[in-house]
DNA sequence: ATTATTTGACCTTT
DNA sequence: AAAGGTCAAATAAT
């Protein structure tokens, strides 16, 4: 297994991390000790912060975990803490066999773990910037909550395959479980450029038991918990897509979701973000791709060789305007 | 009227 | 055979 960063590197990068993680604490502890109007939207960003920490030290930690066994005592220790919504893995071995067998159809496929609070609306903060519309619900052999199943609502006009499934957690009834499969190929995605996107409705009141609530949130742009995904596999194979530009496009949009959101929002571009995301061809390196790199390294070569690297500013998505040029946010189209 | 969700049936995978 | 996943008609929401 091919890592990006040696040893020392990620144990600088998982000491700089926590670190950062420390020094929100210390933030959060100083703002309980004083009051004002924004305390609620201070404690709202605490809380994604320290999420999107926790995030990211676990995908680390994994990688490290995975590819290398000699982690020193005092690393682990100190990102080994508290992680109640810590990402796991849910690799499964048939999974692998799958993989190896060819029986079945490779379709990627990653989870993370979503741990909402109560009172502040948890459809907002399962929101992941993308449409979605449900197309089943069923209960799942010992668990407690059924599972939705949802699907790109732009399914039928732009041909996207990206489905995903929601299912709340037995332990923890804050926390969700979102199982993706496939990439999104649809340019649209919420609160990128357009605030005014109507919002999808809830579901309905005959879900007793609202284990999936997806769709949209008012803050969508401001979307660092989508940070915290975890590739766990990726046996995509991504030959029989009709989009050429949008597979690329999805790239980086999971890039996006997985590492860009924090490594641009949260971390200081002079300790990270510079090294880590805008080239492109760090982001295929990544060992969060461990299973995409194969797949990805054409296109990033493609990438590198005939267009001009995606310009990425603090906020805005990678690499969008280099794909998704000629269609207007403002233009949903027609769901299906 | 149109669009989204629910839910049992049906299909696929294990 | 059974469990997971999807379809689609019925229903609900807008």
């Amino acid at each position: 297994m091919d890592n990006l960063f040696s040893n020392s590197e990620l144990e600088n990068l998982i000491r700089e991390i926590s670190q950062g993680r420390e020094m929100t604490t210390q933030l959060q502890n100083h703002l309980n000790v004083s009051s004002s109007s924004s305390r609620d939207k201070c404690d709202y960003l605490l809380h994604k912060i320290l999420y999107s920490y926790d995030q990211a030290l676990s995908i680390i930690r994994n990688n490290r975990r995975a590819s290398d066994e000699t982690l020193t005592p005092s690393i682990l220790m100190a990102t080994n803490q508290d992680s109640p919504q810590s990402l796991v893995s849910d690799e499964s071995d048939q999974d692998f066999k799958d993989l190896a067998s060819k029986k079945r159809k490779a379709v990627a496929k990653w989870t993370k773990k979503v741990k909402v609070s109560p009172e502040r609306g948890i459809e907002g903060q399962l929101d992941d910037g993308f449409y979605w519309r449900k197309y089943g619900q069923k209960d799942i052999l010992g668990a407690k909550h059924p599972r939705g199943y949802y699907r790109c609502s732009h399914r039928h006009a732009q041909g996207c395959l990206a489905t995903k499934q929601v299912q709340k957690s037995d332990e923890d009834p804050i926390t969700y479980e979102i199982t993706y499969r496939r990439k999104h190929t649809c340019n649209t995605r919420v609160g990128q450029t357009n605030v005014n996107n109507p919002p999808i409705s809830l579901p309905g009141p005959q879900n007793i038991d609202p284990t999936p609530l997806p769709q949209n949130s008012q803050e969508p742009s401001f979307n660092i918990q989508t940070s915290l995904g975890f590739v766990t596999q990726d046996l995509g194979s991504h030959t029989e897509n009709p989009f050429i530009n949008p597979e690329i496009n999805n790239i980086f949009s999971d890039c996006e979701d997985i590492l860009g959101n924090y490594s641009f929002n949260i971390l200081s571009p002079s300790t990270f973000g510079s090294n880590i995301f805008p080239n492109p061809t760090h982001v295929t390196n990544y060992d969060c791709f461990d299973n995409l790199e194969s797949q990805l390294s054409p296109f990033v070569a493609g990438i590198s060789s005939t267009t001009t690297p995606p310009t990425v500013s603090t906020h805005s998505s990678f690499g969008f305007s280099e794909f998704g040029s000629g269609f207007s946010f403002n233009n949903q189209g027609y769901f299906w």
